[in-house]
DNA sequence: TTAGGGTTAG
């Protein structure tokens, strides 16, 4: 109807595309439209055969309502209104000849912040027939937009046929990599730009050390990011700033976070809410608290982002009052509908010891989801009503079409452990994989050998350990030595012993554990090696567990 | 005319 790709008899076939003609879904599951392009671009024939009038005519009624034409288009799209934008664009070309490389820029950016994948489309097939294809700005524009719209190998496309690039085109393929979830790509392009002519900026250290929070091997190129950002003076741009306090926070690094956090004077709301994640994430709930106390002394406002990052903090320290405040809080200043801000709530309660207070939450938030059901599942399972938690559950799969993800399996098996329930947890562990088609990751599985060690499976938690395709972590050989304990299990719990004094020398716990194993079967002289053994290696006790009951057992033997 | 920071469940 309005701009059709055409191409007559390429490789032999008749191919024709009418891009209004389709619905979203129809383009995004067709052929790319690259497809025309790379295989032969000159002979692909785009026509417009309608005014584009027409256009904003079909975008009015997809909108519902009237573009507001008396606004300057560029004023609309930086308000993220692709609708309007798109509007007074369309007005503006419906009265002039042909659109100018500064309005498709525009249009195609307004594309990009609101995720326009069928405009967008068609920005890029007029770009081609209007001879716009090796601009600059709009190249940079088309890596943005196909970058947000999830399409990442499209975006490599634009960049690798770019001829000229700048610091905004390396910048917007490195951020589009990273929010596409390569990061590792990210940082190795981030390489690759250090390479070429042209100089990274503030904009593209702020891409890269987000792509590297988190990524436990870039921990050195962190550093060196940071080394990079003082020399090049960007130590006082709060973007770049808080992304480094949140990559430090990820990595475990809080200390760091602080230097930083210390040395800006002029603090912003994000810049807050940044160091208040990173203390929550390292269970510094404490300094949390303080520094949103110091946040509202300066009368700055708190966000749904600093909400959940306190709430998370209150829950960690198990703090009811103060969390009942922050709700008021976050009543008083219109939050409470925001679904990470309701999570947040119905998990600071639970962890309060008040899962009521979670289910009232969970009962006023009109519009739930995947998180918010799960939040409310795990809520049950924490506070020991596994059977409620179930319960949900198979509501939520039979009544809501509920499609449960890796992480609401932990928050079912976890509330089989709590019910006893070892059938029912072995049986939604295989319909993980049989019914959903996830593969249990290393969370699940830790339930499952928990599950088994509790209810005195110790062998088949062991041949789990063994067959799972990833190392037993910390706290599930922790659990399954203690469950060796209990069940009097002594060659088990010595070897499982042995692999968590492997994983943290320094910890007294497992021999400690050990030696009690070893006492309740009467093996005193192995009791006495791990006396021994402990005290040669000077290792202190920080666990609670003591020698008291393992001394009383060897004086009455 | 193009690019950037902070949030949830175990």
């Amino acid at each position: 109807m309005v701009i059709i790709i055409y191409a007559k008899k390429l490789f032999g076939a008749i191919i024709y595309r009418n891009l209004y003609s389709c619905s979203t879904s129809d383009i995004c599951n067709s052929s790319p439209v690259w497809e025309f392009f790379n295989k032969s671009p000159r002979r692909v024939k785009l026509h417009i055969c309608d005014s584009y009038s027409k256009v904003h005519l079909a975008l009015e009624q997809e909108s519902q309502g009237r573009p507001r034409e008396n606004v300057p288009y560029r004023k609309q799209a930086k308000h993220e209104n692709t609708y309007e934008a798109v509007g007074s664009f369309c007005h503006k070309n419906s009265i002039c000849t042909k659109p100018t490389k500064f309005i498709l820029c525009t249009v195609l950016n307004s594309c990009a912040k609101t995720v326009n994948w069928q405009l967008g489309l068609q920005i890029h097939a007029y770009m081609v027939q209007s001879g716009h294809e090796e601009n600059l700005f709009l190249s940079s524009a088309l890596v943005d937009f196909y970058a947000k719209c999830d399409a990442i190998m499209d975006a490599r496309k634009v960049f690798d046929e770019m001829k000229v690039r700048d610091q905004v085109s390396w910048t917007s393929f490195i951020v589009g990599l990273s929010q596409n979830r390569q990061r590792r790509d990210a940082l190795s392009m981030f390489k690759e730009m250090l390479g070429s002519q042209i100089k990274p900026n503030c904009f593209t250290y702020v891409g890269v050390i987000t792509a590297s929070a988190g990524l436990k091997e870039a921990f050195e190129l962190g550093l060196s990011l940071h080394s990079h950002v003082i020399k090049f003076g960007f130590n006082t741009n709060s973007f770049v700033v808080s992304s480094l306090i949140d990559c430090y926070a990820k990595w475990g690094s809080i200390g760091h976070a602080v230097l930083l956090f210390d040395e800006i004077h002029e603090r912003d709301v994000i810049l807050y809410n940044s160091m208040i994640s990173g203390y929550s994430q390292n269970l510094c709930g404490k300094g949390a608290l303080k520094l949103f106390m110091e946040m509202r002394n300066k009368n700055l406002s708190p966000t749904d982002y600093t909400f959940t990052s306190i709430l998370n903090a209150c829950g960690s320290l198990t703090v009811l009052f103060q969390g009942r405040q922050v709700h008021s809080l976050v009543i008083k200043m219109g939050s409470e509908r925001n679904v990470f801000v309701n999570s947040a709530l119905i998990d600071m309660y639970s962890k309060c010891g008040d899962v009521n207070g979670s289910c009232c939450i969970f009962d006023q938030t009109c519009e739930k989801n995947n998180v918010l059901w799960t939040s409310m599942i795990t809520a049950y399972a924490q506070s020991g009503r596994g059977s409620d938690a179930l319960k949900l559950f198979e509501h939520l799969l039979t009544e809501e079409g509920f499609v449960p993800d890796h992480i609401c399996f932990t928050a079912v098996l976890t509330a089989c452990n709590h019910a006893g329930l070892l059938d029912k947890g072995i049986e939604y562990f295989n319909k993980m994989r049989t019914t959903y088609g996830l593969f249990p990751d290393v969370d699940q599985c830790a339930c499952l050998v928990d599950l088994f060690a509790r209810n005195g499976e110790l062998r088949k938690a062991k041949d789990l350990m063994e067959k799972m395709p990833y190392d037993p972590n910390y706290v599930m050989l922790s659990s399954f030595l203690s469950s060796c304990n209990i069940h009097g299990e002594v060659e088990l719990g010595r070897e499982a012993a042995k692999q968590l004094i492997q994983l943290n020398p320094c910890n007294d716990a497992p021999y400690l554990i050990l030696a009690h194993i070893y006492a309740r079967s009467g093996l005193w002289t192995e009791v006495a090696e791990v006396r021994k053994l402990i005290q040669q290696r000077g290792i202190r006790n920080h666990s609670g567990w003591s020698w008291v009951e393992v001394d009383r057992a060897v004086m009455s033997s």
